[in-house]
DNA sequence: ATACTAAGTTAGTAATTGATTACTATCTTT
DNA sequence: AAAGATAGTAATCAATTACTAACTTAGTAT
């Protein structure tokens, strides 16, 4: 994709260079994607990706920098306007699903770089965005027993556990079928389940 | 790891070959893996894996040949012992776990591969492998549901993504942790979460 | 012992990749 | 309008990669 030949100022040219890099990551493994297939999405040539970035992995921190942005304030906002815990969760749970059908390249990497060895920058910085996330669950659910609006026996920490899971679980099935419109469906098929799994009492 | 520096036929060869590369996808994404660091591994040059090998990509299939052989032995055996299909899923999810637990590289294979394009010879190995696993999954799921062991009204595909969720849920973790022991404690914790999901009456 | 077979070595090649540099074109500021 | 700043170009580099082929040598059958 080629878009019109214009000059952009440094910031705007970032951005455009992570998004080029989140389209490109929707259709091949990360790992796959060269600064020279970046630069060509963009109408530019290679070396202009070096103006903007000094290394290659320069750009994929700006991306979890985006990931980070993005997702946190799509399950934020979710979060907030929830009447109780398990609403809070449920409005997560779809928040973070729609997020993933706007943005299907974001699993990818975040798959992608989990993986790499420990010390990878990278890798350390996706670990910090999906502890936070997790952590966020566990609050929800220890104020769910609080409240007394699940199991009283509840082990937090395994169903923390089990909410990122059901949303991967999810995620794999799409990706293997390769087809990313099952995923809001699937979805909506998955979240009884998981709420059985925390003995709420269903309405 | 440099083993004694020995000649060995063709066959027996190879095998090195695909447990060097399951030793080294322990580490490092698999696709970092180079014929390279292969034959390193094995105390032997570079070119003495393409004696073996006509490509780089005739390693990955022998790769996913291996785990289907031993994946699919692990789990066929657990599952003709259980007493019902209630047991049998508890048998197969041991299974599975106690599989990543002694060979912790295959699920990266697998999320590695998985979001390769979609006509990449590799990853169709892997979806046929994890379609028929799930496939198991539902039958199971079947027939806990026709022997009235689970919830009468239960959605057997999203239960079977759930399976599957969870242990990838708990794989996710542990890549994270970087700590493969929190395995199959974890998994233990994860159980009686998927069970009560399924609605079954806890003894 | 000798000769044959096959495993492993050595020394390459062609292609790709991230990165650098000298230069050009465009925009902004004074 | 002149001058400086800056986005982008084009060419190139060094390193790495999968792969090849001519060779050497270990093991084995005769």
């Amino acid at each position: 994709m080629i878009l019109p030949k214009t000059r952009l100022p440094a910031e705007a040219r970032q951005l455009e260079i992570v998004r080029a890099v989140l389209a490109l990551a929707a259709e091949d493994s990360p790992d796959a994607i060269t600064t020279q297939a970046i630069a060509q999405r963009m109408g530019l040539t290679q070396g202009a990706v070096f103006r903007h970035f000094p290394t290659r992995e320069a750009i994929w921190l700006a991306v979890v920098d985006w990931v980070e942005q993005n997702l946190g304030d799509a399950i934020a906002a979710a979060v907030t306007e929830a009447r109780d815990p398990v609403d809070g969760l449920r409005r997560l749970f779809e928040a973070h699903v729609a997020f993933i059908a706007a943005h299907p390249s974001v699993p990818r990497l975040i798959f992608n770089e989990m993986q790499k060895p420990a010390d990878h920058p990278v890798k350390q910085r996706v670990r910090g965005l999906l502890d936070r996330y997790r952590r966020r669950v566990s609050e929800l659910l220890a104020r769910a027993r609080a409240q007394a609006l699940v199991e009283p026996e509840l082990d937090e920490t395994a169903a923390a556990t089990l909410f990122v899971g059901t949303v991967q679980g999810l995620v794999v099935q799409t990706l293997l079928a390769g087809d990313p419109r099952t995923l809001q469906p699937v979805a909506r098929r998955l979240w009884p389940l998981y709420l059985r799994s925390l003995g709420v009492r269903q309405p």
